[in-house]
DNA sequence: TAATTGAATGCATACGTATGCATTTTAAAC
DNA sequence: GTTTAAAATGCATACGTATGCATTCAATTA
């Protein structure tokens, strides 16, 4: 039963010949239409399956994109950004619909993960994402291009590299959320997210908030920044080391919705009401993020439409089209954690 | 430059024939030391790569598992519940650790979801990952048996099978949360999961809640066990009839903490106070168990452990040995939902 | 020195498919 | 009834690797 069936053995029992076969498979307009329906009838009487290997190695193509998921090594080992896991489930669906498999790859950063799927003919092409600090990220970047490799990558764009990115407005997110906060009432505002070392994205939302604050005639007031990475216990550290500080403040921007679920914690495990005496907003729209208590205003990414443009430009630059990088806009949700 | 390079380049460089090539890079004991050396580095400064489709059509190997991921085709379209996102994160690392890479594929439920991977030789062996509704679920098990289909799944043992499964004690698990809450004093138990209908999961949790129950000399409601799937809105509305019914009770188990969450909000919008008024107990201890407010206390799945053991069984599995079907324990999180 | 052995390498081929080119069959045109 | 074109099929080969078998070479033994 499960002696391999071949090419061959359908081309037998069909009376044609291996060519016929496979172009009758492949529905190619050679063959006539009798044949063709005959051939695939027989396929799939004996459950015939076309070896994707023999076929891939032929026409060189896989079929396959390949994601390589890379995290911050300071992350905890076991768990994955929650916003990248999202990502992840929509890109799967939007391969999935294009009838490409997904081959998934996790990466710590450090690593040599430019990872070789394309030059190893696995995939045709790979989808980048995570949190890039530019360290060496840049780097081996460059030297995809220089491979040629096929490639688009989630986030910021970057400059000087001719790279496909698409990624959110986060400027603009950054500003529309901390707008929502001002338009609150709120006086005095922090703001939790690494910023000097830390990743772009975050940067960018950094710079949505001040000029939002300064749009408003407001201070923006630099101690009152806390670096912090993605995580629910950083972005509880971050507060902690806010109320430290001893400067009053009356709102919380965090760079993201973990950072923004932690501070909530810490600001109320301090004792501080939310939203009556701290206003909070985050920023991705996870999960999560509607069952805090209160619910989580933040600045959603939509990750469903950003799965699908992830693969279609991937697939655009494998058949050799140009492509152009891509903003999205976010949309802020507005849910409890400001008040009204 | 990214006109390919073959091992018969490589041979030519290195001055000797494409067999040793393909023997020292595979570090044959038959090459000699220093020839394995110059062919590495050859190979290495050439940033030769094996092609792996050729390489998996000859050795008939692929090198890969595939993770076929189905979900109720009832659940919303583009969110994937969160425990199966870790569960498949975990998967994706063991895989790693073992050297293979993995192919996620979803499914829905009702479509030809036994999906080919390895008769078209891309992967060695496939995991299963899924609430398995035993409609036609049964069924498919069945051909991939048939199939000699090297597969393992996550989840309950299926009686009458010989299937190797991988999956956690939920009997004592929800004996254990229930137990629990019996010991918080609470004398009137509503469970919210889908017993009759759903997955063997869930119907197993019932019935180690009911035990519970018994062995506590407490009565078992069957007016009090509403059907519910994993999600936040069949919670909400599971909870939203128990409540309609009119029956007192002042706790609540769910099938799983998604449930748990929704169930928590309506208790809370009905202006029950949790823990106070009811207590609530989840299953899974996703990402978000945590963040509630009052975090919620449930029975933990390792899905690390989960990973692992999937990942090893199937390799044990592909290399002909003999395995056997894996129960883990849960563990007991407590948290403040159920009071003290 | 010839015979024997073991290590190292090369030769040839198979894995299963897809496709350019040659060939056959069928229909159309004259 | 012959020529011509079009449609359908078959033949042969290449994709790049891994491996059984034959061969070479150096080292050892008698």
């Amino acid at each position: 039963m499960r002696s391999k069936q071949t090419s061959f053995d359908i081309a037998y029992r069909a009376g044609v010949s291996q060519s016929t076969v496979s172009r009758a498979l492949r529905n190619s307009p050679l063959v006539n239409e009798e044949t063709r329906r005959r051939v695939q009838a027989i396929a799939k009487e004996l459950n015939y399956k076309v070896d994707k290997n023999a076929s891939s190695l032929r026409t060189q193509q896989s079929g396959t994109i390949a994601l390589l998921l890379f995290e911050d090594p300071t992350n905890d080992d076991s768990l994955i950004n929650p916003f990248f896991l999202s990502m992840l489930g929509s890109i799967t669906r939007a391969s999935a619909k294009k009838g490409y498999d997904l081959l998934v790859s996790f990466q710590q950063m450090s690593n040599d993960w430019h990872a070789d799927f394309e030059d190893t003919r696995k995939a045709d092409g790979i989808i980048l994402l995570g949190y890039g600090d530019y360290t060496d990220y840049e780097e081996k970047l460059v030297q995809l291009i220089k491979q040629q490799t096929h490639f688009v990558r989630w986030g910021a764009d970057v400059k000087g590299l001719s790279v496909v990115s698409v990624g959110c407005d986060n400027f603009h997110g950054g500003y529309q959320v901390t707008e929502h906060v001002i338009n609150n009432n709120r006086k005095s505002f922090a703001f939790l997210g690494g910023v000097s070392s830390g990743s772009p994205e975050f940067l960018a939302r950094y710079n949505g908030h001040c000029q939002a604050l300064k749009d408003h005639n407001l201070k923006v007031e630099p101690s009152l920044q806390i670096d912090a990475i993605s995580t629910n216990e950083s972005g509880y550290q971050a507060a902690q080391q806010l109320i430290a500080k001893g400067i009053k403040f009356d709102a919380i921007c965090a760079a993201s919705d973990l950072i923004a679920i932690g501070a909530m914690r810490a600001m109320q495990d301090a004792g501080y009401n939310v939203p009556d005496d701290i206003a909070i907003v985050g920023f991705d729209d996870i999960a999560t993020a509607s069952s805090t208590s209160p619910a989580l205003t933040t600045a959603k990414q939509d990750t469903v439409l950003a799965g699908e443009l992830l693969v279609d430009k991937l697939l655009q630059l494998v058949s050799g089209e140009e492509v152009q990088t891509q903003l999205m806009p976010t949309t802020l949700v507005v849910r409890k954690s400001c008040g009204s």
